[in-house]
DNA sequence: GAAAATCCCATGATATCCCATGAAATCCCG
DNA sequence: CGGGATTTCATGGGATATCATGGGATTTTC
């Protein structure tokens, strides 16, 4: 296990605090990072979460501009300052902040979408809206490459 | 803990101490600077803090300017000179000087932004509007890098 | 000797730790 | 192959520690 992979939705307890998806933890041993970084997207209500390779991929995105250049004060205000680094207990389960939670729009409950080397944090009925709109988009992507064709071999599972 | 991640908000009390948030003074804590370095930010109503690693980047950036030069002068004039060094006290608090206060435009609450290998400074209300600006060079950046890459949902961040 | 800075301790709110529980998935042995 | 035994996992709750903040007391500074 090394990517994060799937989708799993848990509830939030009185106190706030979630349960981690254990396969996910699992990934997040493996990168050897001691907490949750959390990222929040810039033009989606989610948030963006994992380990070292998640930091390490913002981390470098910031290394193209010279420190104290505007664009980079720019960036890691946004990029780092709105990151979140979260304690994950020994049960596996973090506390979402208010700022988290107010981003992505997260109630009572959280949806973990597995993206590889991260995963997002969404409300979970906002993130079947995302899903469907997400999957109609790639049907007119799909139609405009293969005109009159269905796509051979590429499924995209069956269509509800 | 080895960045300067994420963004507090702590109140002066009647004394003028504020408490550093506590994941950035363990940050500190491993840089292993004794005491608080301050530097007014350029171009901004602003304070970069840190440790050893701010330091050392500030001179770094006066390397590239020839010795006894006018913009050499100019710049540590500036970066240096302006500096101050703060007590942090055992409980993790430092004394703002009015200079700080002054740039700044500090009144009873300060805002602390991680922005990796430092920190800033920043008035509350002042640091809204100024993320808000970040924000919207980040969009801008990404676009240049990403042309034509856009995001599939139609929602977009929540607007604060 | 007075004002300011520093040290030390108090306190309430919040976060963290540790153990309990029940349901579901997995295993195991016939 | 099957069904009971065991483990895993998400969730819950009480006890404990951490942290920001407040204030008195002592030391420093000029």
């Amino acid at each position: 296990m090394d990517e994060f992979v799937s989708t799993f939705t848990n509830r939030l307890d009185a106190k706030g605090r979630v349960s981690i998806p254990a396969s996910f933890r699992a990934v997040l041993a493996v990168d050897g990072f001691d907490g949750l970084y959390c990222c929040p997207t810039l033009d989606l209500q989610a948030v963006d979460a994992g380990g070292n390779r998640l930091r390490t991929t913002i981390s470098q995105s910031l290394t193209s501009f010279p420190p104290f250049s505007e664009d980079h004060e720019f960036l890691s205000t946004t990029l780092i300052g709105e990151s979140e680094i979260l304690k994950i207990d020994g049960d596996g389960r973090v506390v979402l902040t208010d700022q988290i939670k107010a981003h992505a729009g997260i109630g009572d409950s959280v949806t973990f979408v597995g993206q590889g080397y991260k995963f997002q944090l969404w409300e979970p009925s906002r993130f079947i809206a995302y899903r469907k709109e997400a999957k109609d988009r790639l049907r007119d992507i799909r139609k405009r490459l293969l005109p009159g064709h269905r796509a051979a071999g590429v499924t995209s599972g069956p269509e509800e």
